[in-house]
DNA sequence: TAGACATATCTAAAAATATAGATATGTTTT
DNA sequence: AAAACATATCTATATTTTTAGATATGTCTA
C-alpha cells in the first residue's frame, strides 16, 4: 500500500475512536519511547518490535482482556503492528500510519 | 489572552470523541468553506460568524435536536464558536483550537 | 507430553453515546 | 400581545462501547 493511499483513504472516524480513550492514547505515547517507559525484556535486548502486552498492562489498572481488546482495536485501525516472539506478542507503533493520519487532519480537517 | 492555545491529554480525548462521528467531522469540513457548501444567508452577506444551524441541518439527514446536540458538544470541546444574530445562531470553526489539536498530535502522539 | 505461561477470544453485564420527539427559550413579526 | 420562527434543552429509548471473567489458543519448559 502506498503512502498516497494512506493519506487519501485515511479513516478519521475510526482512528478518532481509538484516540477517544485516555489509556489508548497513553499506550501510543508510551510506545514512542519504550526504553524510557518499560523495563527491558528478558529474551531481547532491544525494542525494535515494540513492547509485550504484559508490560503494557502493568502500566495500567486494567485487566488483561481489556488491554488485549484495546491493542486489537488499535491494530484494526493500523496504528500498531504486532510481532510474535515465542510466548509473547510485541506491539510497536505504525509510524507511517500515525504520520499519515496527522498529515491528513492537517490538510482536510 | 495568550497567543498560545494549550491542548492537554484530556482535551485530546474530548476532541477525538467529537471526531468519532462522520457527520461531526463533515460539519467541521463544511464550515471550512462556507461559501462553497452553503447558500447565502438572508440578513447577512458574509460568513464571518459561520453558518446558521438550519443550513447545517439541511446538509444532513438528522433531526434538528440531534444537530443542535452535535453543535453543543463541538462547542464544549472548543472546536466551534457560536454567535447569535437575531433569531439565528451562527457557528464557525475555532481555527486556533483546531490547529492546536493537530499540532499537539503531531508533537506528542 | 503435561503443566505453565502469555495472549486472544468469547460472553455478558454495565456504562456511555446517539437519536428524535416534545417542550422550553429567546427573538422577530404582525 | 399573539403568532411564527430558530434554536436549545429535556426525556426516553435504541445502539454502541467498555470492561472483565471465563475459556481457548499457541508456545515454551520440566
Amino acid at each position: 500500500m502506498s503512502i498516497f493511499t494512506y493519506i487519501c483513504n485515511m479513516d478519521i472516524v475510526e482512528i478518532s475512536k481509538v484516540l477517544s480513550n485516555k489509556t489508548r492514547v497513553n499506550i501510543l505515547k508510551w510506545l514512542k519511547n519504550p526504553e524510557v517507559n518499560f523495563p527491558p525484556h528478558q529474551d531481547i535486548d532491544h525494542f525494535d518490535d515494540g513492547v509485550c502486552v504484559g508490560y503494557i498492562q502493568d502500566k495500567t489498572e486494567l485487566s488483561q482482556s481489556t488491554i488485549s481488546t484495546y491493542l486489537n482495536s488499535m491494530q484494526n485501525a493500523d496504528l500498531v503492528i504486532p510481532t510474535r516472539h515465542g510466548k509473547w506478542t510485541y506491539y510497536k507503533r505504525n509510524e507511517k500510519v500515525i504520520k499519515a493520519y496527522v498529515d491528513s487532519l492537517k490538510k482536510d480537517l
